[in-house]
DNA sequence: AATGAATGAGGTTTCATTCAT
DNA sequence: TATGAATGAAACCTCATTCAT
């Protein structure tokens, strides 16, 4: 394929921005992970920012896309709802490299972020939009929707990342074995707050 | 008393680590900021991570307190949990820039924080622990009482960074408008996931 | 006839050396302004270096050609003196990207310049044998015949160069108004000091 | 003196740039001659190009008062004159090295010379000035002043720089062996151009 | 205790050149 | 002949740290 090098420089990108954050990611780490040479990057990416933009971008497309697969049947407030909480902590706990890079530059505070951080907000009122319309016909009973979609945000995202730093992240079936308690979690905390008649 | 270039030293840092993260801040920004020279804080600290674990620790330690200090006179396992809550949200809500820079580095990635992550493991398992005689004395019911507390920490500071990035993190008083709502929606969270005979 | 590629490159490669220099000037941008691929340019040409001297040795090949056009039919020395300037400052100002390059070069410091200083030597030796010759059948009076060629080309350049800095150097028609000051000026120094009995 | 290393590093600058021109000199080679850091050269100048612009006004500005200490005592426009074009030479052949710079510079493309072209286009409007005072008072009579002005900087400067280039730059001897036929030259032009009744 | 000039290892980026197609 | 993706040496610049004063 045309782009074969490009996939290369990502899935690198991905490691390494990862396990060492922007600041300290080296751009020769990136290229010797993905087997190609230093220049091979930068005739791809104007920038060591570029290639990182690049990989939020794609990384919050892919997040967006698990979400709304698992959305495709979800008809009632209440199951979409769950839909995106599940799906969110399925695809962190799937992805555990991305999420940590998403979730740190999430709440980091470089301009860089600016533009990413805009997308997150927006990602955020999705969950929130849901809330509303629960609201309006009846499903749930809320007063601050925009407040809980975010502590809906947080808490599931903040209980993957501990889980990830508590665990080896490399391991995948013991992170898995940790989903079940943290969408019990979750779940206990939506069924109660969203008082459903 | 603390040494008063130490003071200034100390004050110029959360700024400007909070502006710019710990790998972006420059030792040259913070003499210019603390008003000393460079060899100044050499003078005082061993290096730049020496400064800057100092600072975290000093935050943490403030939390702490500012906790602490909220617990006294709670006597119920649910007096002490919306107390440890409360006090969490205000100090962070009143001390934006530590708040940003605690964040932020509870959730990075480096070496660095090692050390820091350790200290906020233990954080969280001050309110798992409260959950837990909660549910001891028959206060509370729950399943995964260290999920809720990694969840209820989750939820209330990603609220509080999320108003932080909304708003002007130098504008007081706007920030401080919204903890109401923050608070409210953490209570409902509590009130209902606990279940209170 | 060269080969239609090469003269594509030839064109571009003028209008970029010109605009930047040798060392600003990039293969990737001459070969852009060419319309072919970079690849193309090695095919035809050695090395950046190669192409650029064979760029100057067409210019000077050119302003030689155009003097001896110009000298056609001039027989006394001084007419021919006269015939030489004339060319030469209506050659530079007719090209004005050209004259930047071979001034700036003629000037330049580097061993890749060697060459083509020597040819510039060359071209100076002209005037100045024309200068000897009229002393010798006693149409000029002069003490130092090389140094007065070297005086008339620096004089006849700069004054053109100058004017190019001062005007925009794409406006044809403003360069060829300053065309009979510049000769009117040089046509004194002449005159003058060849003193003709 | 507190600026001990700036003149080291000025120094070297010089002989580097002058020997190399801007884009191949190497910073690591300055510091090198300077004997000092690369980073001393940071610490003391923003850029490369900062150095350089800082080289140029500083060679500037040594030729403005070479030529304006030669001026004291010429009182006529005459006078005047020859006094700024054997300064002219003279500071030229005595500074070899920061001739070729400031000639090569003078007539290069880049943007960094701008206002340094601009500097050198107010040297020349000062013979200009001359010579128009001398027109006026009624000893000149000359059409083009401006013209004639440029004509006597670029014949006196390129008749130096191709001395430079025909002799070895750092035998003092051998050029300033050639100064008289340089400056007789010059002088037969402006006597004879410069019509004194 | 305090200063700030000096250092140099290390990082990002550029770009002439190559080569498989 | 022509292409353009890939290369990697080399250059500029940054900045934490040191140390003589």
């Amino acid at each position: 394929m045309r782009h074969e090098k490009v996939d290369l420089i990502f899935q690198a990108a991905v490691q390494i921005f990862s396990d060492r954050g922007f600041d300290q990611a080296k751009m020769d780490e990136i290229a010797q992970a993905a087997g190609v040479a230093k220049g091979t990057i930068y005739y791809h990416f104007d920038s060591k920012e570029d290639l990182f933009v690049g990989l939020m971008n794609e990384g919050l497309s892919q997040l967006t896309q698990y979400v709304e697969r698992n959305l495709e049947g979800a008809f009632t407030a209440s199951d979409q709802l769950y839909a995106i909480i599940e799906a969110h902590v399925q695809f962190f706990v799937e992805n555990g490299k991305l999420a940590k890079l998403l979730l740190n530059e999430a709440f980091d505070t470089q301009e860089r972020q600016l533009q990413f951080r805009a997308k997150v907000r927006n990602y955020i009122s999705v969950i929130d939009q849901v809330i509303q319309t629960g609201v309006r016909n009846g499903e749930f009973e809320v007063k601050h929707s925009q407040e809980l979609a975010v502590a809906l945000f947080g808490a599931a995202s903040v209980m993957v990342l501990h889980k990830i730093y508590a665990h080896d992240i490399d391991k995948q079936e013991e992170l898995q074995a940790q989903t079940p308690a943290i969408l019990s979690t979750l779940e206990m905390i939506m069924k109660n707050v969203i008082k459903m008649k």
